[in-house]
DNA sequence: CGAACGTCGTAC
DNA sequence: GACGTACGACGTTCGT
């Protein structure tokens, strides 16, 4: 193999440029949107192709030998519109000018072309680069010798890419087309076959004469379709095969060189009014100029003496803020791009350490920041302020700087000090609490599709944004710390629970979950069928097809088409489509039903076998969630990318997804969960005789209370009974209303008032802690946990009936749920110390608000249950026991 | 095309 | 209108 060759499909990036750019034009009304589009890719790929030769392949004018084979080919494509077709000509002119052939072949389709150029390639011991966006190509990539690239997005497709994004080998992506069909081209494939299918009908019988051979075979009404389709699959393999025998009319080798044309290029840009030579735009986000001229307050530190000055300032401070940068959100692999530091407010550092792009100057290496930063930042460590640190330890842990200590972090600061008065990021802070508008990331280093790695970034825009986080952070704590002054409960929650649980969500983040993928391969697999026989019968009721994902449609055809009784309606006051809705029209009528199990399935599906395989974390094949600290009103943890905390329990079909939650091989699982720890909450809040004596006593909660509501003796409580107390309890702790529990329960509205009448009645001290919590409310304008934790009541006093009531039911959650919150924290604490100290061997993997996992090995896991289990039932001290339920299994729901 | 919003459904 | 706290999938709308 000696050279490549880069052969660019014109005709697509035209459309595509055409759509993605504003529609500009010159002052004479000459359309260049899109021209200008194309032009910046050819020149990104012009500079990535170092000189290799470069062919552009445009569709021409006129129908292809498709249409005679297919009358209905394209027959759906709207002409081109005549402010594109305006730019053709001219952008021709400049891929001549900048040097690159140009071929169009009426008669035929520019991917024809392109597949007997890529021949034509081969045969000439070329290695090909094709630069297009059409899935049709993508069977060219059989070839090792042979990839496609997405030139806007940066994208390669090799054999393995394809079979990662369409599931089929390259040499299958033909049959796939043929088999699904292309809306775009208006090839229609067979009904309901869409690409997972023919996915895996292809993986299963190789090819189409697998599939035809055992068309019997497959089952359902997809089976059916398929059958019925047969005859028009050979017609749909020719459409979609590329033609590698083109007449060019020219040969291959006149096509590798064309002298560039300066001059009509210049004058070309002038006539279409560009400015300058685009450069890579297509890639690059515009920083606005002012980005880019640096801020004389922030040094960039690229020699060993300005290291060391910093090192000395690091000494001599009395707190300082650091910040990271890095090249990804992944804390298990990103890497470091630069470190910011402030010492002083208005002044700050940047020492970039990984920035790659081209031309970039010469950086101080790794070693050298760890040696005199590294061991700087380390014996200073208590000074130590960050935002949001829970990203910053495990970066710099990986890059040798240990800050398993540090002094502040502002983001937990806000938090504490009012956890609903702003978002807590810092874009958010700078501008509440110093009114100061930072530099957002997407302004250096772009959004979506223009986002560029930060690495990339220009230095010295590097140094305008990174510095002034560093800056924005010692502000922002400043002017915190002064808010905390007069506040010593707040600065102890932060001290004693927030900062010391940073260190423990570090560690059980980094540990992750093992999943078994195989089994949410397989459960996936299954959903997928159930799914797709919902659908059709759904689409076979209501007599035509819909999207059943949509709300919209799905209330067009329930109550428009099918005119069924509209029993509900959104806030918003369209028909409601939800599951109670339907689950009462599903008594009288089949689609509801229908809709019901496809969306339990669905749901399964999308949100869990699906997304938890997706978001496996290819360096340790294991789940990192995220936990969010400063998030929830209350005081509760969130957790994100997967959200571990909603994962299903209540059908044994999701409980299923649970199964896939798996130990280590030679581990086991341990889980540990508070029993009713909001109620023991209130219990011990409110001093109530009835509800404390049930819990010292060691009763069932439930049944404790349906004897009391029901005035019959323990032993003889009902299922129904006990049912009914159950909601009685959980309802109270939310501020539910008597008719609410009619709902809950479906009984009279006069039965559930009665209920809880005696509930009061039974329980004095419950009903009296209640009033004085929204008295007190009222009076503060905020709540309080047993911690001290705060929750900020702004509309308890409102005009607004609706959101003053919503307040008072906020009022007594608060104290309930932000309790337990601050008590499974401190445990979290408490066990993290003792396992570092004593069990390595045993790792914290999760936590879902009353629970916490642990992955353990097996020989001793029954003396680890204890434990963890006892330290649980210890973390704080109330008028009643605390109890941890805990169990050992091979996966999670065996555990739980 | 991407951000913001609406609807729905899962957990504690 | 009526039960607290979350996250996220998917569709739709709207602005660039």
């Amino acid at each position: 193999m000696k050279d490549r060759v880069f052969i660019i499909d014109g005709s697509s990036y035209l459309y595509r440029a055409y759509h993605a750019m504003p529609p500009l034009s010159t002052s004479k009304g000459q359309p260049t949107g899109a021209i200008k589009g194309v032009t910046n890719m050819l020149m990104t790929l012009k500079k990535d192709s170092e000189g290799s030769p470069i062919i552009v392949v445009f569709d021409a004018k006129g129908k292809t030998f498709r249409s005679e084979i297919y009358k209905e080919y394209k027959a759906n494509r709207p002409p081109m519109p005549d402010d594109l077709r305006e730019q053709l000509e001219p952008l021709k002119e400049i891929c001549k000018a900048i040097g690159f052939p140009l071929i169009e072949i009426p008669g035929v389709e520019a991917d024809d072309v392109i597949a007997t150029l890529v021949n034509k390639a081969k045969e000439k011991n070329f290695k090909a680069v094709v630069s297009s966006l059409d899935k049709d190509l993508m069977q060219l990539v059989e070839d090792p010798n042979i990839t496609i690239m997405n030139t806007m997005k940066h994208q390669i497709f090799t054999e393995a890419k394809v079979f990662e994004k369409f599931g089929v080998q390259p040499n299958q992506i033909r049959d796939m087309l043929a088999l699904v069909g292309d809306s775009s081209d208006n090839i229609p494939g067979v009904p309901k076959v869409g690409q997972k299918t023919a996915a895996k009908w292809l993986n299963e019988y190789k090819n189409l004469d697998g599939i035809k051979d055992n068309a019997e075979l497959i089952k359902g009404v997809v089976g059916e379709n398929l059958r019925n389709f047969l005859a028009d699959l050979e017609r749909n393999v020719e459409l979609v095969s590329l033609k590698y025998d083109v007449e060019l009319g020219v040969g291959f080798d006149s096509l590798l060189q064309l002298k560039p044309d300066q001059e009509k290029l210049d004058e070309l840009f002038v006539e279409l009014e560009f400015k300058a030579l685009p450069k890579n735009t297509s890639k690059q986000p515009d920083v606005k100029e002012t980005l880019k001229e640096k801020n004389e307050n922030y040094e960039t530190v690229l020699s060993k003496d300005q290291l060391k000055a910093w090192a000395k300032n690091l000494d001599e401070c009395k707190v300082f803020a650091i910040d990271t940068e890095t090249d990804s959100l992944d804390t298990i692999t990103a890497n470091l791009v630069g470190i910011s530091l402030s010492v002083k407010e208005g002044a700050g550092c940047y020492i970039p350490i990984g920035h790659t792009y081209e031309g970039c100057s010469d950086q101080l290496s790794l070693d050298l920041v760890i040696e005199i930063i590294g061991k700087a930042i380390e014996r200073n460590k208590e000074k130590a302020v960050g935002q949001n640190l829970k990203f910053d330890i495990p970066i710099l842990s990986r890059h040798k700087i240990q800050l398993d200590k540090f002094h502040a972090d502002t983001m937990l600061m806000s938090y504490v000090l009012n956890s609903t008065a702003t978002r807590h990021g810092m874009d958010k802070l700078a501008s509440y609490y110093l009114d100061y508008e930072t530099i957002k990331y997407g302004d250096v280093a772009g959004t979506a599709s223009k986002q560029i790695s930060f690495s990339e970034v220009e230095i010295d825009v590097a140094t305008n944004y990174a510095a002034e986080d560093a800056d924005i952070t010692l502000r922002l704590y400043n002017k915190l710390e002064g808010l905390l002054e007069d506040k010593p409960t707040q600065k102890k929650l932060l001290e004693n629970i927030e900062y010391p649980l940073v260190h423990v969500l570090s560690k059980v983040e980094q540990n992750g979950a093992k999943i078994d993928k195989k089994k949410l391969a397989a459960h996936s697999e299954e959903l997928a069928e159930k799914i797709l026989d919902l659908s059709s019968k759904a689409f076979k009721i209501a007599g035509e097809e819909f999207n059943l994902d949509s709300p919209k449609q799905l209330l067009e055809v329930l109550y428009e088409k099918l005119k069924l009784p509209v029993l509900k309606k959104t806030p918003k006051g369209q028909p409601s489509t939800n599951e109670e809705t339907l689950q009462r029209l599903s008594e009288e009528y089949e689609l509801p039903k229908i809709i019901l199990q496809y969306r339990t399935l669905a749901k399964l599906k999308s949100t869990y076998t699906d997304s938890l395989i997706k978001i496996e974390n290819p360096a340790t094949q294991r789940i990192h969630t995220s936990y969010q600290q400063a998030i929830t009103s209350t005081g509760r943890l969130s957790s994100t990318e997967p959200n571990l905390q909603n994962i299903p329990i209540k059908t044994s079909e999701g409980r299923r997804i649970r199964e896939a939650f798996v130990p280590e091989k030679g581990n086991v699982l341990i889980s540990s969960d508070y029993s009713q720890i909001e109620l023991r909450i209130m219990a011990h809040l409110s001093k109530d005789k009835n509800l404390t004596n049930a819990f010292n006593k060691g009763l069932d909660v439930h049944s404790s209370t349906a004897a009391e509501v029901f005035g019959v003796n323990i032993e003889n409580v009902t299922d129904e009974q006990r049912r009914s107390a159950k909601a009685i309890n959980f309802g109270l702790m939310y501020g539910m209303s008597a008719f609410g529990l009619t709902r809950q329960l479906d009984i009279p509205r006069a039965d559930a008032q009665k209920y809880l009448d005696t509930y009061f009645e039974r329980y004095t001290g419950v009903k009296d802690y209640m009033a004085n919590t929204k008295a007190q409310a009222k009076e503060d304008m905020f709540v309080e946990t047993i911690m001290g934790r705060r929750l900020y009541l702004n509309e308890i006093n409102a005009a607004n009936g609706l959101r003053r009531q919503a307040a008072e039911r906020a009022a007594i959650n608060a104290p309930l749920q932000g309790s337990a919150a601050d008590i499974i924290k401190k445990a979290m604490i408490d066990i993290n110390a003792f396992l570092d100290k004593e069990l390595s061997q045993t790792k914290m993997i999760m936590q879902v608000h009353d629970e916490l996992i642990f992955e353990t090995p097996k020989a001793n896991a029954e003396e680890i249950l204890n434990l963890m289990k006892d330290m649980m039932e210890k973390a704080v001290k109330l008028d009643i026991p605390l109890i941890a339920d805990a169990a050992i299994g091979q996966n999670w729901n065996e555990a739980h």
